[in-house]
DNA sequence: ACGGATCTTGCACGAAACTGCCTGTTCGTG
DNA sequence: CACGAACAGGCAGTTTCGTGCAAGATCCGT
């Protein structure tokens, strides 16, 4: 091929070879590029580490194989967020009108609730519509709006007027943050706006925080602490902690 | 099939398989992936220990209830159904906007669609927004309404009224009967009429339907044929059958 | 132009991964 | 119960990986 060759150029041509081809063999860039493998080696670890391609034994793949962002949350601190979901399940009762948010906890609380409750669900999120689809007792509603790829939630005024016509029992939140001044707080803009709705529209709002979302803050503000009427947390979490949440009313279960 | 095969490529596969077959055997995976048994047993091992299928002896099974009406439908003619997709996702592209009607073969067809696509995707169908969601030029728009468990779509009169507000360049229905002289016929009625909305606001009508669906019709009218504008079908049809519609001006593929 | 700092590359060597074969055990079926 | 198929665990051979190290290239300020 070519004698010469930059490093960039090589990893440039790496990338478009994934693409074209769907993979790559650590062994056949090594020859085709006329480089030691350990170039090769080299090159691959670092551009999975700029995440651009996935890197497994032998060569690469395309990275869009398993890892979302909503599948690798899903596996943080799984046994806390079950426990949190079965506690949180125990809440609803039968004729209840939920709006369930999106997030992994709700995701298992969806998971969580018995095969023969009869309520009516409400959710932005794909992934628990359909893990509620096979509960016989239950009417599942699906707010539409614009899909938001890593939190699997729809978003947008349509997802907005949507919960501006129902009025729910309860309100199950997943927190990305949830601090005792600061109140509940999330990443994404346009998601703070749903949850604003949802929280509007619900005559109880039941937040979901594992130990490390309490007394931590993100960037954008949902609603203070006082719209939140009951919090449930693992077992994981300080008494003390939970003091403050419990001076500003607030209902603590811990699972 | 191919000389050299990485693990992890193997192994999605496998799940792939699964995935459209419902269930995979030991045997014929080793057979057909050219390894030895012993290679297939610690795949399948190791990938129910992730947690992504269910082992059992002689094979593996979906990890989760392979007893909803969706999911056994989804194992009728596996083969007809991936290939009318791969035709029919050649049709889109870069830039238009795409509804996606439920149903296990336009599901297939979000499965089939290229990772780069540059679109807009509107769907009904929560299990198709999940396929949707890890390619990143995608904009995919959820309808909401009422879940249907059985179709796993959305349902009502507010899908209906977000597809007044959505003029789409093509429409792809999955189709229960086409009848040369009923037309697009389905089951249910709440479905037709949102398939009738996914009708109005498009400019061009695909229907997706195998080679069993042709000639027969369901209780439900959904339109006419002449609103189908393109039709895609497997090779497993006689190509007479194929005359009527070709006399109705309709463009026939066959994958 | 010179010298040092930084980067890149190739090599060596031990660690880890993957695969196939073997042995004994378990499972399903007649 | 008996038989064959499928299974789990251990083992060895091969490939691939990661890291430390040294040689060469490039860059930059003086």
């Amino acid at each position: 091929m070519i004698g010469c060759m930059l490093t960039d150029e090589r990893r440039t041509l790496i990338l478009d070879r994934l693409r074209t081809q769907g993979r790559v063999l650590a062994t056949d860039l090594s020859a085709e590029l006329d480089v030691s493998p350990d170039t090769v080696r080299r090159d691959l670890r670092e551009l999975d580490e700029a995440g651009l391609l996935r890197r497994v034994h032998g060569g690469a793949l395309p990275r869009h194989g398993d890892a979302s962002p909503f599948a690798s949350r899903a596996r943080r601190a799984p046994e806390a967020k079950a426990s949190i979901a079965r506690r949180a399940a125990d809440c609803i009762e039968d004729g209840q009108v939920v709006i369930l948010d999106g997030g992994t906890t709700t995701l298992e609380l969806a998971h969580a609730l018995r095969q023969d409750l009869c309520a009516s669900v409400v959710t932005t999120s794909p992934p628990i519509a359909l893990a509620l689809a096979d509960h016989p007792g239950l009417e599942v509603t699906v707010v539409g709006g614009t899909l938001r790829p890593n939190a699997l939630v729809t978003v947008g005024a349509a997802a907005i007027e949507a919960f501006r016509m129902i009025r729910a029992d309860v309100v199950f939140l997943g927190v990305c943050g949830l601090h005792p001044e600061i109140g509940v707080t999330t990443e994404d803009l346009e998601e703070r706006h749903v949850k604003a709705a949802m929280i509007e529209g619900a005559a109880e709002v039941v937040a979901l925080a594992d130990h490390d979302k309490l007394g931590t803050a993100m960037p954008v503000v949902v609603a203070p602490l006082r719209a939140v009427t009951r919090l449930v947390t693992d077992a994981d979490v300080d008494e003390a902690a939970l003091e403050p949440y419990r001076a500003a009313g607030i209902e603590v279960l811990r699972a």
